[in-house]
Order: C-alpha cells, then sequence, then structure tokens
DNA sequence: CCGATCATGTAACGGGTTACATGATTTC
DNA sequence: GAAATCATGTAACCCGTTACATGATCGG
C-alpha cells in the first residue's frame, strides 16, 4: 500500500499527527494531495497495531485532543526497506498513461462527436489543464521561497512538463479538429 | 465505470464476444491493454442484464462456444449519453501526476537513499522507460500500416510525448546525482 | 504429450472514495 | 447565529487485480 509507506516517510522527518499529514504536509504541492479520512486514519491505526508507530495523545486547552505519532525503529526499518527495494518501480510498465485519463479514454471514440461539440470538450480540457498548469507554477514559487528540498522542487518540475506536453497535444487536437469543421 | 463505456463503445462499432475485446481489440495498442478477465465478463453479464446489450450463442464446431453480444439502441444511447457528458472530464484536477507513478511516489524521499543505489535505480527506470517508449513506436508503425484511424494513433502519440518528457527528466535527475557522487 | 491459445467465468482481496458522525473553537 | 476550521473516526461502496477453475483444440 503506497498510503501507509508515504505516513511512514513523513513520520520519518517528524512526528505529527493525522490532521496535519493531511493539511500542512502536502497542502502547497496541491491544495490537497488527497489522502482522505477514510484510509488515512485506519492506517494510522493499524500501523500503530503493527508497532511501526507510536501514539501519544497530546490534550489541548484549545481544541479537540492530538493524536502525535512517532515512527519506531521498526516503522523506520520497514520504509528504508520499501524505499530501497523494487518494489513499485516496474509495475507501471503495462498498465498504461491513458487508462488514467479519462478525457483520453474517451477520445478513442472522438469520431461519434458533432464537431463543435468535440471542440468545446477540447477547449475545457485546455482550459482545466491551464488552470493545472498555473497552480503547479503558483507552489513551485511557493517551495522556491520556502527553500524546499530541491528534489521535491524537481518533482514538480516533471509535473510542470508533464502538463505542457499534455497542452501541447491538445492544442495540435483542437487545430486537426478546427480543420475538419471549415 | 470505465470498463463498462469502454465495451459500449467497442460494440458500438461491431458486435463481438468477449474474448475478442480482450485480445484483438487492444493487443496493438499495448501487448496488453488490460482489461482483465474478472472484470470483463461480469461487465458483459450486467449491460445484458441492464438491457445495454443483447447476448447470442454461437456455437463452434471446433473450440468453445462464443457469446456475441451487441449493442442495443438503449445501450447506443446510453453510450452517446456518456460520450457527450461532462463525466470523468474534469476529475483528474486535483488527483495528481505523481499518485499514479508509484516510482514518484518514491522519488520524494531519494535522500534518504545512498546514492549509489538511487542511481542505479534511476538507470533502472530510464531502461524500462526507453522499452515502453519502443513498444509504442512499434505499435504507431503497426497501427499506421493497418491504417487505423488517424486519432487513436494520435492518441499514441501523446503516449509517445509523456514517455519521453519522463524519459528526459530522468536523464537530468541522473545527472544530479551523478554530479553528487563526485 | 506438453504447452499455448481459445473461451468463459467465479471468489477473494486490496485499495481508494464518499458520506456520515461527532464536537469544539474561531471567524464573519 | 452560521459557517469554516480543527481533529478523529466508521461504514458502505466501487473499481480493479489476482488467482483459481474448466475444457477444448492446435502446433511442435
Amino acid at each position: 500500500m503506497s498510503v501507509k509507506h508515504m505516513i511512514l516517510g513523513i513520520l520519518q522527518e517528524a512526528p505529527t499527527h493525522g490532521y496535519n499529514i493531511k493539511k500542512r504536509l502536502y497542502r502547497n504541492i496541491l491544495q490537497d494531495f488527497g489522502i482522505n479520512d477514510g484510509q488515512l486514519y485506519p492506517a494510522l491505526n493499524q500501523l500503530e497495531k503493527e508497532g511501526f508507530i507510536t501514539k501519544e495523545v497530546v490534550i489541548q486547552e484549545k481544541g479537540p485532543n492530538r493524536h502525535r505519532y512517532s515512527i519506531t525503529p521498526k516503522g523506520s526499518q520497514a520504509f528504508l526497506l520499501w524505499l530501497e527495494g523494487d518494489e513499485d518501480e516496474n509495475e507501471s510498465v503495462r498498465y498504461d498513461f491513458f487508462r488514467k485519463d479519462r478525457f483520453l479514454l474517451k477520445c478513442n471514440f472522438m469520431h461519434y462527436l458533432e464537431p463543435g461539440l468535440l471542440e468545446r470538450k477540447i477547449l475545457a480540457q485546455i482550459s482545466l489543464g491551464e488552470k493545472k498548469l498555473k497552480d503547479f507554477h503558483n507552489a513551485h514559487a511557493s517551495m522556491t521561497h520556502r527553500q524546499v528540498k530541491p528534489h521535491r522542487l524537481q518533482i514538480l518540475e516533471l509535473g510542470i512538463q508533464l502538463q505542457e506536453a499534455r497542452l501541447k497535444w491538445l492544442q495540435g487536437l483542437l487545430e486537426v479538429v478546427k480543420r475538419e469543421i471549415k
């Protein structure tokens, strides 16, 4: 499971509580990185049960209690073993770029769409893509400013490049469709 | 569910049986596009139950029976409604490029890896990526040869461009890591 | 005769999402 | 007084994967 490893990785850096994992640590990469409650809290409880992390309840005068989790040596070891191992590194070979992109799946059948509608759909995709790209650039600026580890920046840069490639492709597609309309 | 719509889209073009959907129609895009049995056959049965497709058992003298499915007007309508609608087109906004790429997830923690090991990992990713790119090019050639609809080719071209962008990024990462080793 | 291919299916599992539930505090 | 934020959690569902099961035919 990737979520568990991500949690261990975060706790490897410093102990913290669930809500913080969710909101603080990743909010600047994307507004919400998106570890959802339904997974986060059960995962924390299970990691504790398995002895990978320990819980300490922090009572606050203001607001609800926090459950502060710390990684154990056992958890740390498991995390490093996962990181060093091959797990999850070659499985993306056959499962593809376009199964993950629902719009692309639809594109397989674009010849059934009336050209005007198709054009509008592509334009909508372009504007979504541009919005996302802007988000990425904002995140990049903010991370640069906060002096985040350079390799985290680098990951974001790949995101930007992939997004740019997709946008360029959409623009090309738009041209083709426009030519068909005329 | 995307698989159901893909099946409807395929049957919209011509009636066929399950095994053919699995092997023929997509084998050239990737060796296996990867609709798996556990999903394909139940989906076909359910689509039939819902009245979107009809089954006709074709008895073969040689080999097992085939279940030949055809799309019904109701199914056709549902397919076109899905295609024309907004469903599945804006959901990729927040769920991200790097949650889908397990290697990138690991990269978040690359500073915990000994540089030599990291270098080997990146090299492995590059060689996997190059292999995949070659597959794509082969598929492209074969599709050109078979005169597949040009927009299907275009989808594959995006795949190639995304793969190239990822490879270029990996190469850049490799350079950074190499510099650190020296 | 062995393994691959054709052809259809079921069962169990795993991982992720949504929605729901609670309750306090802060902000408008 | 309402809405947002902090903080934790559960239950139900959906989608997808793997593994298993069956049995026939064809090529080496």
